[in-house]
DNA sequence: ATTATATGTGTAAAATATACACAAATATAA
DNA sequence: TTATATTTGTGTATATTTTACACATATAAT
C-alpha cells in the first residue's frame, strides 16, 4: 500500500530519588547508534494501538510497567532517523523509585537511570525530545499534582517539598507551599512518623487519589 | 520494509467572525465516509514534515494558509479508519476572519466554516479530535493571548471582549479585562476609530508581535 | 549534656482580583 | 430637531490571594 511510514513510540520516563531526577535510557544492541544510549522505544505493530506499543516497549526493553503515562509530542521531521523516514510518538512517564527492577533484554543492552544533569550523549533526535519532556513536567507540575506519581506510597512532607524544589530549581517557602498543599485536601496526614538521621521525625503522608481525581473533574487548578 | 503503517494528519482550523467560532471541514469526495463532512487532511507522504503535509493538505482542499498552527495530538487507535490501521497526527489552527477564499478541488468537494455548536456528523473519529481541540482552544485561550490570531488587525476592543467570551462562555467584566490586557502592552492603540452601527465610535488596537513574544519569551502568563 | 539538624507552625503586609455605575459619542426614531 | 437607544470608555473601594518571615520541638551525633 502507498503512502506507509515508518512508525515508532518512544518515552521519557522520569524517576526521582532523594533530589535527583532521572531518566530511563537504554544502551541500544544494534545499529543505528549501536552501543549509544537512547530513549527505549521502538516500532508500532499493526496491531496495537499507540499506548500499548510503549508499554510494550518499555517492557521488553527495561522491564519497567509504568502507571503515568501521558502522549507527549510526535515527531515527524525528516533525516531525524538514518534508516530512512521515521515519525516517532513520543511519551511521557513517571514512575516511583523502587517500581521494578531494571532488566535489559530483546533490543536493548542495558538499561539504566541517569541524573538528567549528567546526561550521556544520546542517539537520534533523543536530546530534543527529553528537552520537550523537562519543559513539560516543569511546565506540569506547577499545576497538577503529578508530583505524588514520583514519590513513594507514604512520604515525608519534605520529599514532596525537595521534589518541587528540585524539580523547579528555586527554594519554596516551606509553610506557603504547605498551606497550598493542605487547602488542596490531597494529602492524607498517616498516624506514623518516620526518623531519617538526625532532626525530628516527621509524620508521612499519603496521596488522595480520590480527591485528586475529584479535583481534576472540577478543572481546578493549583498554582506552585 | 516491515513495520509500516498509514500515516495522515489531520487539521482543526479555528475562525471567528462577529460571536460566532467556526471550523473548517471539508465535504469527502471519495470513500470511506464519501459525501460526509470530515477535518480536512490527508496522507503524509515520504518526503515532507508533517507541519508541511497539514499546510499543503489544507491548501490543496481548502485553500486556506495558516499561521498559526500547533500540534493538537496523536490519534492511534485501531478501528479509527475503515480502510485499516491509520494513525493520525492532529494540528490544531486559528485563522483570521477573511484571510483567504475557500477554494475547493483534489479530494475535498468542497469546504465550508460551520458554527462550532453546529456541527454535521463527521467522519472517521473527528468528531473527538474536534472536542479535544475546543478544549485546547478554551484552555489555551485563559493563559496565551493566541486570540489575536483570530481577530482582524486593527479591531476595537469589544471585538477581542466578545471573542473571549464567546470562547469561554461567560461574561467577562469589561474594566477589568481592559486593565489586565492593557497590563501586558501588546495591545497598541490606533488613533483611528471605528463606527459601526449606532452608539459611540470605538478606538482601533492592533497587536503587538514584538511585545507578545518578549513575554512567551519571558515565560509570562496571564490569567483571565 | 551539648550541639547539630530537620520538622512543624501563624501572622502581618503586599499584591492581585473583583465588584460595581455613570458620562460620552453616535445612530435611529419620533 | 429633539429624544431615545446603544455602544464605548473609565476609577475606586473591597475582598481575596500571595508572600515574607522566625522560633520552638524532636531526634541523632558528638
Amino acid at each position: 500500500m502507498k503512502n506507509k511510514i515508518q512508525l515508532t513510540v518512544d518515552a521519557v520516563v522520569f524517576g526521582y530519588d532523594s533530589g535527583n531526577i532521572s531518566v530511563l535510557l537504554v544502551k541500544r544492541k544494534y545499529e543505528p547508534f549501536k552501543d549509544g544510549w537512547a530513549l527505549p522505544g521502538g516500532f508500532v505493530l499493526e496491531n496495537e494501538n499507540l499506548e500499548q506499543a510503549v508499554q510494550r516497549e518499555l517492557s521488553e526493553e527495561t522491564g519497567a510497567k509504568i502507571n503515568y503515562l501521558e502522549q507527549l509530542y510526535t515527531f515527524g521531521d525528516l533525516g531525524r532517523d538514518p534508516r530512512g523516514r521515521v515519525v516517532s510518538v513520543a511519551y511521557f512517564g513517571l514512575v516511583k523509585p523502587n517500581a521494578f527492577k531494571l532488566t535489559a533484554s530483546t533490543d536493548a543492552k542495558k538499561a539504566e537511570w541517569f541524573d538528567i544533569k549528567r546526561l550521556p550523549k544520546l542517539a537520534f533526535d533523543h536530546k530534543k525530545i527529553l528537552k520537550i519532556a523537562i519543559e513539560r513536567l516543569q511546565g506540569k507540575i506547577t499545576y497538577e499534582p503529578i508530583g505524588f506519581e514520583l514519590l513513594d506510597k507514604k512520604f515525608p512532607f519534605s520529599d514532596l517539598e525537595k521534589l518541587y524544589t528540585t524539580l523547579l530549581d528555586r527554594e519554596i517557602d516551606r509553610r506557603n507551599f504547605k498551606k497550598k498543599i493542605t487547602g488542596l485536601k490531597v494529602l492524607d496526614e498517616l498516624d506514623e512518623k518516620v526518623s531519617i538521621g538526625r532532626g525530628r521525625p516527621a509524620s508521612l503522608f499519603s496521596f488522595n487519589k480520590k480527591r485528586y481525581f475529584q479535583l481534576k473533574k472540577e478543572g481546578i487548578i493549583f498554582e506552585i
